[in-house]
DNA sequence: GTCTATATACAGATAGAC
DNA sequence: GTCTATCTGTATATAGAC
């Protein structure tokens, strides 16, 4: 898929992780890929169709790679370690989370955006809590999974917001060490 | 203090907590105070100067809260509890914690902007340890202070930036329980 | 699908009167 | 300190030619 299309939500997606929704517009985005903004409109008529495009292509990759995890036979532990490591990986490229920026700019976004962005954060949480549930020998703590998912997933988001601002990635490491040693 | 440069910084902070920096205008701003942006460029001729401005407040009236925290004769638990309490307060309002926001945005300051913003974050963090080390027999946890306060800070900044999207409080209050549980 | 050209709105910022 | 008026740049979005 190199079609002007997919350039368009890759370029946009690099963007907006760095720059955030509003710091992305049609002009330079159109420059990034050697086309005018109006043909940008041809494919995305209004930002938001953009926005929703951003947040589906997003989610989708994600789920994909956390199937790809879940079905592994490895100890929750590493299937944990796993789940952070996506996180690692957009810490490293000095990135947000997509859903993490865009959560931060919810104002900015329509009702079907929005909703998008929740399910989004819902999909993850409720990931973390079907591998406890599938392994749950293998838990250390006597926190709930569904507790232990939403610390687990805002501290992630948190750490990267905070990491980007300091300049490095202590808190992304801390929050590691802390969950990982609910495992066994 | 009611003088139109403070009544500005007043209704720049709601408008930053909300809708972010970037979606702060000196129009808008003008228009919330009965004034014109020409008159906001007086007292600050830069946008960079307002959020220089901003960040500073809101540092500076952080730190006498948890000046006062701190010198209360009470539990540590109790003076981390307190410290989540604003994270609550901010959260019952609907907003994001004014840096918190602002980290999202840091492409869109000056150096000069992202040093205070750096400031305001390690000052937390600091806090933190601080009142560890003053009643050190009452952590519960072996995890060092340092750590602890880089998990908690940036884990309280990603559940109010999570929550408000999926529009509960159940983040902030996983947090709250999963670090209080950390302290006699 | 992409282009040129344009409409409309709003952004930050400045000059100069009062 | 605040105003009117304006400059300049950029944003989203659309019409219509190719």
């Amino acid at each position: 898929m190199n079609d002007n299309r997919s350039r368009l939500t890759k370029a946009a997606q690099e963007i907006v992780q760095r720059n955030g929704f509003k710091g992305l517009s049609f002009r330079t985005l159109a420059n990034e890929i050697g086309i005018k903004s109006s043909s940008v409109h041809y494919h995305f008529p209004e930002k938001s169709d953009l926005a929703q495009e951003l947040i589906e292509q997003y989610s989708e990759h994600l789920a994909l790679e956390l199937d790809e995890i879940a079905a592994k036979p490895i100890s929750l532990k590493r299937k944990i370690s796993s789940f952070i490591k996506i996180f690692e990986m957009v810490a490293k490229a000095d990135n947000l989370c997509l859903c993490g920026m865009m959560a931060a700019e919810v104002g900015e976004l329509n009702q079907s955006n929005q909703q998008y962005l929740r399910d989004f954060f819902l999909m993850l949480e409720r990931w973390i809590v079907v591998q406890i549930e599938a392994q749950p020998d293998e838990l250390k703590t006597q926190m709930a999974p569904s507790q232990l998912a939403k610390t687990m997933l805002s501290g992630l988001e948190g750490a990267l917001l905070v990491d980007r601002v300091v300049g490095n990635h202590q808190r992304l490491n801390a929050q590691k060490e802390l969950y990982l040693a609910l495992f066994k």
